[in-house]
DNA sequence: GATTTCACGTA
DNA sequence: CGTACGTGAAATCC
């Protein structure tokens, strides 16, 4: 019997958790709550098509290894996603996640593979080869993915889980329980509608992340190397030669050294000195602190200039294109789908800190376009959503949502900005002169907002995201700490302040995202990268202008669904859905062969 | 050899 | 005008 009848059989359909688990070696499992199967992974991908169940998956490994194989799922519920959202941090392994479901102290938790030096090992091999003839006398798969104590037996957690066909499917039925738990936890929560909502884009954009890690960003080599050649001289034939282009780059920063005086211009110790040498005094040497020097010496200049060429030679150079830019022209790294603080999307290999310049090599392959969409000022515009202020979001029906808002303040826009920045993230000091007073008085309610979630974080009280993600302010220097001086309690209120914004923010851009990556599929489009608040699609060229409309119809759709009393989004919450003006999400949307060619 | 600091790229 | 992340080299720790 093939995998869509037996699942239709059991019940399952749309929207329906089915637990999936893939081996490394490619086996694949299937199971629900009373029965299992195997699978290759083309069945899993046709059941994904006939039945579009909400696949339960322990990581995005799971997708990791299905990808490659040419199983696109629809959608995932991630138990490792969800884990982060309910309980905040970074770690979200098996036994840490089901730990933390049934209430046990995670302290107890080893990592998966962990290795404890000293008597712990000693006391883990015993443990494991207690559990290895426990499971041999009970016919080799049988023994329980859960320990009598309740956490889930090491033996399996370390990799045991994949030893067998009837272990793999226990471990399947295990993350749909998981994911079962992880429901009722959410739905029991304040704003539980919204929590499920978040959970579900967030597990599905881990399924983007595996496609984004498998797919890589388009980039033409030979244009990549003409940018590295334009900035640090063509490839180095050997390492002699290499040498000799290092030393010619020293020297144009060395020789406006005064006579005598020279150092190693990557310690930053020896060029503090070099630069006090000419005359330049300053306590560090970033490149901040030294612009204001810059026409003081002309060894600070050249400094700077050095410092741009280093750090594309050392680190975004020949080397970083021959490791990671791969023979079919995609640049690829790994990617997560959220971060342990805030929960933005993260990217290795510098897809997320390429420099500009390099912009210009990512082009999109012959016959194909990137519809490249960036969000507008996302950040008031989410304040305005999460705070429910009805003045801010009347603010955001403009274009330029600074220009109302310096009107209303009475002051010049750049002015407005900077208040309106300072009020999100945090000046240092006082409120921000009088353009912020101003500000506080004209959005009292964002002020409010602000406030709580600074006074919260002060005093080491956990946050949570408008979506449902917990910010932990708890643990590790909390409320009362006699080292917990003014400056870092200060510091705490800024970043509390700032991960309810950045966070309700990559809820907001990973719902769209997902909405994209589901809705395009059809025109054969697909997301290469995400950037915080930037989305870059790769599509065939005849599809581009449907695709570019897509995008922008797909934020439409996500901001009614996530932005509170927006066209009658969240109501059903004691009738307040109405009351506020909505908010507008804006999207800057162009269609180019390349990177360098938007904005 | 592992960890921390400095620096800098992106948003 | 603050926060976050990933990376690499030097400095420092053990």
């Amino acid at each position: 019997m093939d995998l869509v009848t037996a699942l239709g059989q059991a019940g399952a359909g749309r929207g329906d958790l089915v637990g999936l688990a893939v081996a490394p070696d490619g086996t694949v499992a299937v199971a629900v709550a009373g029965a299992g199967w195997m699978a290759p992974a083309s069945a899993v991908a046709l059941a994904d098509r006939a039945l579009r169940p909400r696949w339960v998956t322990w990581s995005q490994d799971t997708a990791l290894r299905l990808v490659p194989a040419g199983a696109r799922l629809a959608t995932c519920w991630d138990v490792a996603a969800v884990h982060r959202l309910l309980f905040g941090g970074w770690r979200a392994d098996p036994g840490w996640a089901w730990a933390h479901l049934r209430g046990l102290p995670p302290g107890e938790v080893p990592a998966p593979g962990e290795r404890t030096p000293g008597a712990a090992d000693l006391f883990d091999a015993a443990e494991e080869d207690a559990a290895a003839s426990r499971a041999a006398a009970s016919d080799g798969g049988r023994k329980d993915p859960v320990g009598p104590d309740g956490y889930l037996s090491r033996e399996w957690t370390r990799g045991g889980w994949a030893d067998s066909p009837v272990r793999l499917q226990a471990w399947a039925r295990l993350a749909r329980e998981a994911a079962e738990l992880q429901g009722a936890a959410l739905a029991g929560k304040e704003g539980g509608e919204a929590g499920v909502a978040t959970a579900r884009s967030e597990s599905t954009a881990e399924l983007l992340c595996a496609e984004l890690a498998t797919d890589g960003l388009p980039m033409d080599r030979a244009v990549a190397e003409q940018v590295l050649t334009r900035i640090i001289g063509p490839r180095p034939r050997d390492e002699a030669a290499s040498a000799a282009v290092r030393a010619a780059r020293d020297g144009e920063v060395l020789r406006h050294a005064p006579a005598g005086v020279t150092a190693d211009l990557r310690s930053p110790v020896q060029v503090r000195s070099l630069l006090a040498a000419a005359g330049v005094e300053v306590p560090d040497t970033r490149a901040w602190r030294l612009e204001e020097f810059r026409d003081s010496h002309p060894l600070v200049a050249a400094l700077l200039q050095w410092r741009k060429a280093e750090r594309i030679a050392t680190t975004y150079g020949y080397g970083w294109l021959d490791e990671h830019l791969g023979p079919d022209g995609r640049l690829r790294g790994s990617w997560t789908g959220s971060d342990g603080a805030a929960g933005r999307m993260t990217a290795s290999n510098g897809l997320h800190n390429m420099p500009a310049a390099m912009r210009a090599a990512v082009i999109a392959a012959p016959g194909h376009v990137f519809v490249r969409a960036d969000l507008g000022q996302i950040e008031p515009r989410v304040l305005a959503a999460v705070s429910a202020d009805q003045a801010l979001a009347a603010a955001t029906s403009a274009d330029d949502l600074y220009l109302p808002v310096a009107a209303q303040l009475g002051v010049d826009r750049p002015t407005a900005k900077v208040a309106m920045i300072a009020a999100m993230y945090g000046q240092t000091t006082g409120h921000g002169g009088q353009a912020g007073w101003r500000m506080r008085a004209a959005y009292p309610v964002a002020r409010a907002y602000l406030d709580s979630a600074d006074r919260s974080a002060r005093a080491g009280r956990d946050l949570r995201t408008y979506g449902g993600r917990l910010v932990r302010m708890s643990g590790g220097g909390g409320s009362g700490t006699p080292g917990a001086d003014a400056a870092r309690v200060a510091a705490r209120g800024r970043y509390g302040r700032n991960a309810l914004i950045q966070g309700a923010a990559a809820e907001l851009f990973k719902m769209w995202a997902v909405t994209v990556r589901a809705r395009a599929l059809p025109l054969g489009a697909r997301i290469v990268l995400c950037l915080h608040d930037e989305l870059l699609v790769h599509v065939p060229a005849g599809h581009a202008q449907q695709a570019a409309r897509l995008v922008s119809d797909c934020l439409a759709e996500t901001a009614r669904r996530w932005a509170p009393g927006s066209l009658g989004a969240r109501d059903g919450q004691g009738g307040e859905g109405a009351a506020g003006a909505p908010v507008r999400f804006i999207a800057d949307i162009s269609v180019v062969r390349c990177w360098a060619d938007a904005k």
